[in-house]
DNA sequence: TTGTATGCGTTATCAT
DNA sequence: ATGATAACGCATACAA
C-alpha cells in the first residue's frame, strides 16, 4: 500500500507537505496541494489510522462495552451511541455479552491504546476493577451503573420511579394482588425495577412480601413461563408487572393461550416501551425510556470529558422513565366485578374492595 | 502512562525482553519473566494497541458496516458477529446508518489501517466503490449483497425462495387475493422478497400485476398504515404478506383496531421470525432466518480470507429461509366461506374458488 | 511556503 | 537467554 512517503516522492515534495495537505493545517500552496491530492488519489493513498493515533495520541474511537446484546433495548442504545459518535467524527469499538469480570478485563485491555474513551453499560462489581484501570488513561462514562465510580460521568434511567409509577397506576385502578416478573439476577435495571415495585406496594399499605415475584431474564420465553406459573396458582393476581416489554409479550401470549383476556381478566404492564409496544394486542401500557437517547447522552458526556481532560468533573444524569398508558391495564376495576370474579374463579377468599 | 521502556528500565532488562514476556515468543528465563510481569503489573503497563498494529500490521479488529440499526434483525446480526469475533480474539469497529455512498466512503476511510477485514451488509451501488477501495488492502465479506463483487466472499439469505414459500403457503390455503407490504425502496432484501412474492403468484397462475403492493419501510408504523390502506379498499385481500415481522405486527394492530380477526378474516405472514413472533396474538406465521448465524458465518468466512491472504477465493454462501407455520394464516379457507364472506362484506363481486 | 529531523510504542532482526 | 537497533507510517517542532 502507498504510504505518505510514496506520495511525497511522486509529487516531488516532502512528507511534511503531504501531511499538511491531508490535515489542512498550515496554508499550503494551492497548486502544491492539488497536485499532492491528485497523486494521492492516483496512488489510492489514505493516512494509516494506527500510525496517526500513535503520533497524535488520538484515536477518534470510543469503546463501548455492553453486558448483553439481544432485543431492541440494547440495539437502540448502540444506535444512539453510533449516531452521536459519527456526528462528532468518532468511531465505535464494540464489545458485548460479557458473562464475567475476567472477560471484561480482557476486552478492556484489548481496547487500550485504541480508544479515546469508554462507554460502559451496567458494570457489576467484577467490572469495577476494569473501569478503574481504564479510567487512569481515558475518560469513562457509565450507563445505569450499580455503583457510581469516582471521577466517572454516568447517565441512568429512573428505573425506580418508573416502576413505582407503573405499579401505582395499577393500584390506582383498584388492583391489590399484583405480581411481578423480574429481570435477570444481578442486573441493576432489574433490581431497581423490583425495588420500585415493592415501594409502590408499600406506599399503598400493601405487603411487598406477600406479592408473587417470578424470576425472569428479560426474554419472551421467561414471560411466557411466568404466565403459566402464575395461572397455576389460586387465586391468580389481577395484575402483573413485567420488568421489560419482551417478557410482557411472553406473558400476554401465555394469557391468551389460557383463554384469559387482557385487561378484562388480568392487567399487564411492561417496561421499556419498545417500538412494538403500541402495536401489540392489546396495546401495551408500559414505562417509556429513550434507549437511543441514553446512548446519545452518553456520547455527549464523553465529548465533554475528553475536552476537559482528566480534570473533568463527574456529572451524573438521570433520564426520565415515564408511564405510557395504553390498553393493557383497562380502567378502574373497583365495582366492575373483576375482583370477585377472579377470586371466585380461583376459589379463594373474596377480597375486600379497599 | 507506563510504556514498555518504563517497564524495561524498572526491571533492569531491555525492551526486547519485556516484549517477549508479553508475547511469550522465545523462551524467556522464568525468573526474568516473572519479575518483568510483576513490575508491569505494578506500573499498570499494557501494550499499546496502536503501536502494536503499526509494527505487526495486524489490528485484531474487524470493521462492520450496516445500512441500518433498528429492530431486532440488525441487532442479532451484530450479536453473531460479536460473539464469533471474540472467539477468534478479534474486536469489532462498528459503523451503521449510512444514508448514502458519501457517508460509506467516509466511514470506510476512517477504518483504513484500523481493521484486518471488513464485513459489509447490503451494499448498494453507491457503496461498491468503497468496497473496491477497501478490498485492495483487506478482505471484504458481503452480507446479502445486491451484486457480487469479484474477490469478495459473501453470505446471503434465501430471501427469494423464502418469500416464495410463504406466499405459496397462502395460495395452498386457498387464498387468491394476496397483498404485500414491501420493505424500503432500494433495500435488497426487500426487493428479493417482493420478487419471491410475485413469482409465487405467477407459479399459481395468478397475475402478479393485479396484486396490491403497499410500500413500507420495515417499521411497525408502516405496517399499521398499510393495514388501514388495505382495509379502505373493496374488496380487501384475504391475505397479506409483510416483508418483515415488524410491519406484520403493525398490520396485526391495524386489523385488530378495525375489528378484523386474524386469521379468520384475513391471513398474515411475516418475515424474519424475530424472537417475539411466536408470542404474538395470534402467533405469527413467518419465514425464519438466523440473523445471528449470518453474522457468525460472515466472521468464519472472514477468518478464512484473512488466513489465506489476498489469494483467497470468493466463497458465496446461502443461508436458508424457512417457513414457520404458526397461527396467523389459519387453515384451508376453501369451503369455509371466507372467500364469499370477504367478498360480500366488501360488496364486491364474488370471486371463484379456483 | 516547504523541508529536515525527531518521536510515538511496539515488534522483529540480528548480534552476543 | 538477552540486548541493541531498525523499522512501522505518521505528525510536528524547528529550521530554512
Amino acid at each position: 500500500m502507498a504510504t505518505i512517503r510514496d506520495v511525497a516522492r511522486a509529487a516531488g515534495v516532502s512528507i511534511a507537505t503531504v501531511s499538511r495537505v491531508f490535515n489542512d493545517h498550515t496554508l499550503v500552496n494551492p497548486e502544491t496541494a492539488s497536485r499532492v491530492l491528485e497523486i494521492a488519489t492516483k496512488l489510492d493513498y489514505w493516512p494509516n489510522g494506527a500510525a496517526q493515533s500513535l503520533t497524535t495520541r488520538r484515536t477518534q474511537t470510543l469503546g463501548v462495552m455492553l453486558p448483553e446484546l439481544f432485543g431492541e433495548f440494547y440495539s437502540e442504545v448502540i444506535r444512539g451511541i453510533d449516531r452521536q459518535s459519527r456526528a462528532h467524527d468518532y468511531q465505535i469499538l464494540l464489545s458485548s455479552s460479557h458473562s464475567n469480570g475476567e472477560e471484561v478485563l480482557i476486552a478492556g485491555r484489548a481496547m487500550l491504546g485504541r480508544i479515546d474513551g469508554l462507554i460502559m453499560m451496567a458494570p457489576d462489581e467484577a467490572s469495577i476493577e476494569t473501569v478503574e484501570r481504564v479510567r487512569r488513561r481515558v475518560p469513562v462514562v457509565l450507563l445505569n451503573p450499580r455503583i457510581e465510580v469516582e471521577g466517572c460521568c454516568s447517565v441512568a434511567f429512573e428505573n425506580f420511579s418508573g416502576a413505582r409509577a407503573a405499579v401505582a397506576h395499577l393500584i390506582g385502578l383498584g388492583h391489590r394482588d399484583i405480581a411481578m416478573i423480574t429481570g435477570p439476577q444481578g442486573n441493576v435495571d432489574a433490581e431497581e425495577r423490583l425495588r420500585g415495585f415493592r415501594r409502590a406496594l408499600a406506599d399503598a399499605g400493601l405487603d411487598p412480601e406477600a406479592a408473587a415475584i417470578i424470576p425472569g431474564d428479560f426474554r419472551e420465553a421467561a414471560g411466557y413461563e411466568a404466565g403459566v406459573t402464575l395461572l397455576a396458582r389460586r387465586p391468580w393476581p389481577t395484575a402483573v408487572f413485567a420488568a421489560n416489554d419482551g417478557m410482557a409479550v411472553g406473558l400476554l401470549a401465555a394469557l391468551a393461550a389460557a383463554g384469559k383476556r387482557v385487561p378484562r381478566d388480568i392487567a399487564v404492564v411492561g417496561f421499556d416501551d419498545i417500538a412494538m409496544a403500541a402495536y401489540l394486542n392489546p396495546p401495551l401500557t408500559t414505562v417509556s425510556v429513550d434507549a437511543c437517547g441514553l446512548g446519545q447522552r452518553a456520547v455527549d458526556l464523553m465529548m465533554g470529558a475528553i475536552e476537559s481532560g482528566p480534570t473533568g468533573g463527574s456529572l451524573r444524569q438521570q433520564l426520565p422513565a415515564v408511564l405510557v398508558v395504553r390498553q393493557s391495564c383497562g380502567s378502574d376495576i373497583t365495582g366492575t366485578g373483576m375482583l370477585e370474579q377472579t377470586a371466585g374463579d380461583g376459589g379463594a377468599v373474596r377480597r375486600g374492595r379497599k
